[in-house]
DNA sequence: TTCAAAAATGATAACGTTACCATTTCTTCT
DNA sequence: AGAAGAAATGGTAACGTTATCATTTTTGAA
């Protein structure tokens, strides 16, 4: 390994004027550094990065951990980091744990030390109290997607779920439905238990039933819930749902795969509205795509890159926090119920 | 920030000791493990990476660089990293810089000099010679992945392609088919090439004729294809191919999708069969599931962690080459030609 | 030509850790 | 009790870079 010093031995000059020319200083003449950059080239120098960071105590990279790297979920999240860290020119790298929670620390303790000048965060079910305080304890820079941590003054993106909930409920209700059923998931998670909440709410303020049998928890429940909602479809038909919420559209093409077995038809004698807008369905999927509830991945994985660097460059003070609002996305799992 | 010092301080040892604590020596008397344990703790120190990576001469980490890590292709690929490093507790980084040579070339001279010990490179568009070459002139660890490199010995994994495309051939002929085109993407990536000839190969050793009408390049004609497309199939009946062989499911959709739109029905009318086996459909796609050659992703990935690890632990010693073989999947877009 | 100011260059101490060798302390055996 | 050996601990120099201050060289005005 070349280092500094043979650079500065083969041009002639002091290791300090070496380290000047590489970090582009204006206080070297045109000769000197031509006769550096030569000898650079010469040995194929290039300057070390841990030892640049150990004096410099910053490194100059975001750090950023998701669960799981390969999740379809996480694309568009993905590609807008991706275009914000090149039109930075930021070096970025991503890790992903997995579930394990060891692991997960194993990765905050390695990032955090000498690796990394921030780290972003995806999920609540990822991050713990704990984790979030050691952080601050030793004024780490950090970025909260989607967590739990409203109450403190983190830096954090957070989307409207509750909102996002009300437009895909208003939506059924203004195609006519009125007896509208909510199929859930993991209610510890941030994201479930708010969509869960903005059903609710929306569903009393314009008055609509909420029946024991019209919520189904697929998390708790495990298998259970397939045979929930056999139930729940094979009720009287004035109690029946013309319509069903899903957390999300995994959920959801459960839902319609479990129902098309079922025997129903689906946007015909039911409808289904999802959420995340899922790009790629796993091609086991044959039914028709799904009306769902589009929230802005590309530009909160843009954007987080570009707070992060604002935060590192002192050009954006923290706390940074946004909230940002979804969008409904109709496709063909959603008819107007009765006579149109 | 703590360091060791402030350690050694706190629990009243030296430096050394302190280091010996945290890199788990034998040489440590219970008693004094203990008091450093309790300072670690209280003072809430992390051992920096850069200058343990500085003075080691090495990370323990491994780094891994694919042009897009949101493609849904990779998606079995990361699987098999993540499994295998959460398996070895390695730790392991993603990086992607989309297909700017130049951000390419930044975090390679960024990963190679202090940040990680090797690197995984994957795809043959990703890689030239100068950058093969000057890992190879530094003596840094790296694994290729589908690259142009068989001459010379790199640790490489390559996937039979050309076996791949005998094995879509074959299984089209055994189901009658004589008349069989071939829709292609770019020539200039290896994978496409070698497809291209393997389906030329099992034509020919088959006594098939490959009319000049069945060669379809996706790349050089853009939108051409289309067009070139629909006067093969509006052909004479008698040389109208009855199976079409894409280079991978990417086109065989686009293909489907354009075919369908033209009044043709899959696979009544004409097979088709790709290559990827995605798990993933573009949820725009809409018709069968795509009769495909797998290729083991996963394997491969889990594969890849497991030799890079092995390499750095000397347990292993280079150049680590394997060639995976491709499987048949079928599925919903070949059917028997003919009366069966 | 001289001198002050500006520009260019250099010497050296950090950064936080581990490697290496030296020293001290503890065992154990006679 | 003393010596030899083992175990535990410590001192210090590296690792490759940048920051800080000091020095030298150049420039330009009088």
């Amino acid at each position: 390994m070349k280092t500094i010093k043979d650079v500065a031995l083969v041009s002639g000059v002091s290791l300090t004027t070496v380290s000047r020319v590489i970090n582009g200083s204006e206080k070297v003449s045109p000769k000197t550094k031509a006769k550096v950059d030569r000898a650079i080239k010469e040995l194929g120098y290039f300057p070390n990065n841990a030892a640049r960071s150990l004096v410099k105590k910053q490194t100059d990279s975001i750090a950023i951990l998701l669960r799981n790297l390969y999740d379809p979920f996480f694309t568009d999240l993905i590609k807008g980091m991706e275009d914000a860290s090149a039109e930075l020119g930021r070096n970025v790298i991503f890790c992903s744990p997995g579930k394990n929670e060891k692991a997960r620390d194993r990765y905050i303790e390695y990032l955090t030390n000498g690796i990394s000048d921030a780290i972003i965060l995806y999920g609540s079910l990822f991050t713990d109290k704990a984790m979030i305080d050691h952080l601050q304890d030793v004024h780490f820079p950090f970025l909260l997607i989607e967590n739990n941590f409203q109450t403190i003054p983190v830096n954090q993106f957070l989307i409207d779920n509750i909102n996002g909930a009300r437009q895909a409920i208003e939506y059924l209700i203004s195609r006519n439905h009125k007896r509208i059923a909510h199929v859930m998931g993991n209610p510890n998670k941030k994201v479930i238990l708010e969509r869960f909440n903005g059903y609710t709410e929306t569903m009393q303020s314009n008055g609509l039933l909420i029946r024991d049998s019209y919520l189904i928890n697929t998390f708790s429940e495990g298998e259970v819930a397939v045979s929930q909602l056999q139930e729940m479809m094979n009720g009287p038909e004035e109690t029946r749902p013309t319509a069903i919420f899903c957390s999300n559209d995994k959920i959801a093409i459960h839902v319609i795969n479990s129902l098309t077995k079922l025997g129903f038809s689906i946007p015909k004698d039911v409808s289904v509205i999802g959420f995340d807008n899922l790009q790629n369905y796993n091609n086991a999927y044959r039914g028709p795509r799904i009306t769902s509830i589009r929230q802005p991945l590309y530009e909160i994985g843009y954007d987080s890159i570009v707070s992060i660097d604002g935060i590192l460059k002192r050009t954006l003070v923290p706390p940074v926090s946004k909230s940002y609002s979804t969008a409904l996305v109709e496709q063909e799992t959603v008819e107007y119920w009765g006579k149109g």
